[in-house]
RNA sequence: GGGUGUUUAGCUCAGUUGGGAGAGCGACGGCCUUACAAGCCGUAGGUCGCAGGUUCGACCCCUGCAACACCCACCA
């Protein structure tokens, strides 16, 4: 892409629009070259979904790798793919019917799921080109769905063939029962959270004339759930409970519903618990389910699938809701003398993690997946290392799962979905494949047998699952799996270590023999700047595309306050946002927001998102942009011809860019995004730009230095911004593609994009600590003037003359030689070097190392002032020297500790000593005067 | 109840095998110096959560405690 930049301000959106379209048009995010393969897994967002600020996170890491591992050179495959998102999308739609005012039960089942696919046509570019917006450098040619026909293959074969090797089953459990979707849902999706409840206590009277050790005729039960006493078939004490070992074997009445219930004896009960009685209800209790089944007691559900109680209660209760249910039977309860006592309880109340409803346990058929045997497996590849966790600890955590791991419920109450390839003759025998006419082959079942689908679907995560194999064309034998099979790198959040990464290690694992990854970078989770989780019902989320592109404060305003679920909450919603963004805010661009995102990814936890983190990147941007600028229009007339022969500086820079090669390949390779960050800023604004720039304007602009030396600068000014460049561009892909096309033409190479450049080469850059020591000495010294000016407050346009006295050997030289810059950047004329025995004029003095450096006082410096700083200077050296000289006549220390050690420590004391000293005549001198 | 993580400058966070406490933002002072005021120069802020221990030496290793966060778990 070419444009002028020389006259242009830096404006991210105008140069970020436009940019993306041609490089994918130009089809450079496809794979390419010999190199060997490198494969990201995107963790595919929802595809009626719009970008979230864990999207950009996550996206922004994975690009950045992506983007490196292509200029290295790597055949690199970061495909594009979205996920169906069964429940998610499903309630959505349902909640658009809801607008309209049907159901979907109306419309019946075809006409519904047109109606998603639908949706998904219309909202699906939503989400596709917010990514794009991000920059991502995926490859849409071969874009995926969950539901797309091959991938539907791969979930097909994949159930018929767990079904056959007998680990998928259908049976009848007890599972977690959402009553709004009226679904079940698996464990994973089981949210809970402590809730302030009640504890009521329960008098079930005794039967037979039993009575209590001290003579009640009743025993009291305590729970949480006063409506699911209707559906109670025993009460249970602890076997060795001598206060009721009497009453084992006998019975009671349980009230309201007027039937006669055992009293039985389970390990189970908590003898030091409540009362030591526990009621029983199996069919709606995980717990007593289990002491049910050990008891063989019977299991009477009460409930609908909507939660309103059935007719196995007494018909008063029957279509009741459960929290009616209630409190009629608290009520009835006490109104038969039957209540004890009521008191304030705080419960784990569970909850269903998309429709927020508390979930029940309840007694269905559904379809599960025997898990332990495609458990182990998976947990062997991690503990042999061959999936490896960043950071570590998570193997833990995935460990300690996997090993107690339940069966897994895959089967949903929904329609939206892979339909549950299996089908039932009358007699509800079961028979699995594809579809029908496989089935009847399969099976060898004529047209006399009537076959009815199973209407179910199945979960989501069930096809996520199968990510790794069925993108690259599985149950095909294809050249994608070959080569990206396994991946390189899975980034994801910790959120879903067990909802999406463990299952895929389980079934890559067990369908192709291979595993799917080798490593898997798991990076926190993205809260506001409070540390507060971003939500839409507090108001406090934040879109990525709002501070990439800008958002007046009113259109903020409209977004966070329309379709909450709450709608009370808008006016503080709205308070809120207008108080924090006064403003509106900016754009700030795409290469500012992924610089953030990769600065805040430290390893293993959360990160608080600030705007003014990005607002420092945006000018982080800008200084790029303008450093450019300069070296543009200060390289007009560069030539490239001959060998190169760089000057001190020139070999400075190009030493600080070897290094600066070497620290950012391996933070990539450490997965440590903020120190690459971190070290890209640093030698961009701190080396390059704030002394390397300075240092080149005294040389290009005296008319006295001759034009070979002139273009030496100027083509390293050219060189290393050009490989800086190239480092930043995983990073920041917009502005360096710009920022690079003028640059690259100035050095006469000819390419179209920066993103097929290789990428940096340390050996390129000469490693150069002869010349790093002048310079490093240089900066010291033009500091220390600095220095004096500020504390004595010198005007910047004020020249002062300069004395400097003893010093190392060859500082006189280095002086020389670099009197120009000394003089431009410290703005100091008549450089003068004194003997040693010279007595200086009254002076403001400075140490670098034992380097004086002065600046003469003659009314220019304020003599209070003055003394000040040579006190704060002495206070501080002496300070260190006092910690250093007690070290050091600690015996002990001089003894034990190494003697380079020691020499170290012994050098410091004199070199601060020395200065110490210096100063401290020097602070005499002055207050002489 | 079990587990993990965090605790360093006003805020957000770095600190690689134990050997002189750092950055960004913010604050303060000074500058329109011909790339950039989205900038430049300078300055001030920290008994590194608390208490012990190991060591010549601890932000770093060990033990205990505290606070906060998150995950897992069936306590009626």
């Amino acid at each position: 892409m070419k444009s002028d930049i020389s006259n242009a301000s830096f404006d991210p959106g105008s140069i970020e629009t436009g940019l993306y379209t041609e490089w994918e048009q130009s089809d450079y995010f496809a794979p390419r070259g010999n190199g060997a393969g490198y494969c990201i897994l995107i963790p595919p967002p929802n595809v009626t979904g719009t970008l979230h600020m864990g999207h950009a996170f996550n996206q922004t890491l994975m690009d950045t790798l992506i983007r490196y591992q292509r200029m290295k050179g790597k055949h690199t495959l970061w495909q594009m793919g979205t996920d169906h998102a069964g429940i998610a999308t499903q309630m959505l739609v349902e909640r658009q019917l809801q607008q309209e005012g049907v159901s979907r039960h109306d419309l019946g089942r075809e006409v519904f799921t047109d109606r998603v696919w639908r949706w998904r046509e219309e909202s699906g570019g939503v989400i596709s080109s917010q990514i794009r917006r991000m920059g991502s450098s995926l490859d849409w040619s071969r874009d995926r769905f969950t539901m797309d026909e091959g991938y539907a293959e791969a979930v097909l074969t994949v159930f018929e063939r767990l079904f056959d090797e007998n680990l998928i089953y259908r049976g009848q459990r007890l599972v977690n029962w959402d009553p709004e979707l009226r679904t079940a849902i698996s464990d994973l999706e089981v949210e809970n959270s402590e809730e302030q409840g009640h504890m009521w206590h329960f008098h079930y009277p005794l039967n037979d004339g039993l009575t209590t050790q001290d003579g009640a005729s009743y025993l009291t039960v305590a729970t949480t759930r006063p409506e699911t006493m209707l559906g109670d078939t025993a009460v249970a004490v602890h076997p060795d409970d001598e206060r009721y070992q009497h009453l084992v074997g006998g019975s009671v009445t349980l009230p309201l519903a007027d039937r006669a219930i055992p009293v039985i004896a389970d390990e189970y009960v908590d003898r030091e618990f409540g009362t030591g009685c526990v009621k029983i209800t199996p069919a709606h209790d995980f717990n007593d389910y289990e002491v049910g089944q050990r008891h063989n007691l019977p299991l009477i559900n009460i409930f609908e699938p909507d939660a309103t109680l059935n007719e196995n209660v007494p018909g008063k209760y029957t279509g009741l809701s459960r929290e009616d249910a209630r409190k009629a039977v608290v009520d009835d309860l006490e109104a038969d003398g039957c209540l004890g006592e009521t008191k304030p309880h705080k419960l784990m109340v569970p909850r269903g993690d998309r429709s927020d409803a508390i979930i029940e346990p309840l007694l269905t058929d559904q379809w599960f997946v025997r898990i332990k045997p495609l458990a182990e497996p998976a947990i062997e590849a991690v503990e042999k290392g061959d999936i490896e966790f960043v950071p570590k600890q998570y193997e833990n955590v995935y460990f300690s799962w996997m090993r107690d791991i339940q069966d897994w419920c895959i089967s949903r109450q929904q329609w939206w979905g892979h339909q549950i390839p299996a089908w039932y003759d009358g007699d509800g025998n079961i028979y699995v494949a594809a579809d029908e006419d496989r089935v009847r082959e399969k099976y060898g079942l004529d047209e006399s047998t009537e076959l009815v689908r199973d209407p179910d679907v199945l979960e989501t995560w069930f096809s996520s699952a199968l990510w790794p194999f069925a993108t690259l064309g599985w149950p095909e034998e294809t050249p994608e799996l070959d080569k990206f099979l396994p991946s390189d790198t899975l980034i994801t959040g910790h959120d879903i270590i067990f909802f999406w990464v463990a299952r895929m290690i389980m079934m890559t694992l067990h369908f192709t023999g291979k595993i799917p990854f080798r490593t898997v970078y798991i990076h926190g989770l993205v809260r506001d700047a409070e540390g507060q989780k971003m939500s839409k019902t507090k108001g406090n989320g934040l879109d990525p595309l709002d501070f990439i592109d800008g958002i007046s404060l009113d259109d903020l305003v409209a977004k966070r306050t329309t379709n909450l679920t709450q709608p009370q909450m808008a006016p503080r919603i709205e308070k809120a946002t207008r108080k924090d963004f006064p403003e509106g805010i900016p754009a700030y661009g795409t290469d500012a927001v992924r610089f953030t995102f990769c600065a805040l990814a430290t390893t293993g936890r959360d990160v608080k998102f600030d705007l003014n983190r990005v607002e420092g990147n945006r000018n982080f941007c800008n200084k790029l942009w303008n450093a450019t600028k300069f070296v543009l229009t200060n390289t007009e007339n560069v030539d490239l011809t001959g060998v190169p022969a760089p000057s001190l500086v020139d070999r400075w820079i190009i030493s600080k860019t070897h290094q600066l090669i070497k620290d950012v390949e391996f933070a990539l390779a450490t997965y440590r995004f903020d120190i690459f960050a971190q070290k890209i800023y640093e030698f961009a604004w701190h080396e390059y730009c704030d002394w390397y720039l300075e240092f080149t304007k005294p040389i290009l602009w005296d008319e006295s230095v001759d034009s070979a030396q002139k273009n030496e600068i100027q083509r390293t000014l050219l060189t290393v911004l050009e490989a800086l460049l190239r480092v930043a561009h995983p990073v920041m892909p917009f502005i360096t593609e710009v920022l690079w096309s003028s640059v690259s033409e100035r050095l006469g190479i000819s390419a179209e994009t920066i993103m097929l450049q290789e990428f940096p080469d340390a050996r390129e850059f000469a490693h150069d600590p002869e010349a790093e020591a002048p310079i490093e000495w240089l900066k010291g010294v033009i500091s220390a003037i600095r220095n004096i000016r500020g504390e004595a407050d010198i005007k910047p346009s004020q020249t002062i003359p300069l004395l400097l006295q003893a010093g190392e050997t060859g500082d006189r030289d280095r002086a020389r030689e670099m009197e120009s810059m000394l003089a431009r950047l410290a703005n100091v004329e008549n450089i003068q070097w004194l003997d040693d025995n010279e007595d200086p004029p009254p002076n403001a003095l400075s140490m670098v190392g034992n380097l004086k450096v002065m600046v003469p006082l003659a009314g220019l410096i304020d003599v209070d002032a003055e003394l000040a700083r040579l006190t704060k200077e002495i206070d501080k050296l002496n300070a260190d020297l006092e910690r250093i000289s007690k070290k050091l006549s600690n015996e002990n220390f001089v003894q034990k500790a190494p003697a380079d050690v020691v020499d170290k420590e012994r050098q410091k004391a004199l070199d601060l000593e020395a200065r110490s000293q210096a100063l401290t005549e020097q602070r005499d001198k002055v207050a002489a005067l």
